[in-house]
DNA sequence: AGTAATGTGAAATTGAATATCAAAAGCAGA
DNA sequence: TCTGCTTTTGATATTCAATTTCACATTACT
């Protein structure tokens, strides 16, 4: 009975967005306390803000977010965070066309490339099983064993196209 | 008569790297010539030596290159003269992990992906027509218009997976 | 040749990423 | 809780490639 309760809290965590937040504070205190680590209140309070987000953030985006409401904390902290969240597994940095580190929320198990707006900087994220597997093909045929890929569309979207 | 001898000569022009080298010069030269380019020597020199190189030159690459016979010429002319290239159609910018622009040869008609060998730094160009499609596919379906993709495995070549 | 505009080379600037270091804060043990 | 050691922080400096600047040289055109 106890299990039961259990198990369906433990379902519910991972379908909402507050669940989602919780299990990912967890891990982060998992990974620091494994690099032995200590907690400190800014790890927290940037932590909190990163998981608010939904896009892409450099780091310039999220320092400005963070200093908005605890001015005290510095781009430096900022940036070693993200560094930090991102060993961790929280975090994903990506490289795009204008040269500027953004990081994205790693979700579990999946795995997406980038349709790049260079219009308006929109980035949606898609996934291609079919791609994906003429990769490793292609890999396969150099004798390359692949540690991971890059793959970015860049083009204008159905909003751009009619403006631009 | 005198017609097929022609066709013959640029079937021959065409066929060979010096016919390759002299072709792209000319396209050079017709580009500076609309744009209202003067032609000077540094950058006679600058064009010799980049059509000379096989690999993925970075601009310091190939200022080395151009020092060595040509010590006059600074390393802001290469760069310029290299963008310049970008522009004209006879190299493309490629942009990989490292964070150091390279310039490649463009050949007519053709385009291709790469294969970044993390261990010795190698460059392997492939092409597959299957990803390309998959590719407007996916830009399709989000109203994309696509200008240009970039497609990069890296990993480790068969060499440096048994060395490393 | 004269002259107006472009090109060149050395050096300066930019912009992002990263390193430095003194002061502040966290943590384990007394 | 206090101590002492270690990590973290925040401001600033450094790095490194890309790009710009500017005085001088060179080119195209008449």
């Amino acid at each position: 009975m106890t299990t039961i309760i259990a198990v369906d809290t433990l379902i519910f965590m991972f379908n909402t967005e507050d669940g989602m937040i919780l299990e990912k504070k967890k891990a982060f205190n998992e990974f620091a306390q494994s690099k032995g680590l200590r907690s400190t209140r800014q790890r927290d309070i940037i932590l909190d803000i990163f998981l608010s987000t939904h896009q892409h953030v450099s780091v310039e985006d999220l320092y400005l977010k963070v200093k908005a409401s605890h001015p005290g904390i510095g781009y430096a902290t900022v940036y070693r965070t993200l560094k930090l969240f991102s060993e961790a597994g929280l975090a994903r940095e990506i490289l795009l066309h204008d040269g500027q580190t953004r990081y994205e929320h790693v979700l579990a198990g999946e795995h997406h490339d980038h349709l790049v707006c260079t219009g308006c900087n929109a980035i949606i994220e898609f996934e291609d099983e079919t791609i994906e597997k003429l990769q490793d093909e292609i890999a396969a045929r150099h004798g390359f064993l692949i540690r991971r890929h890059k793959l970015e569309l860049y083009g204008l979207c159905a909003r751009c196209r009619n403006i631009g």
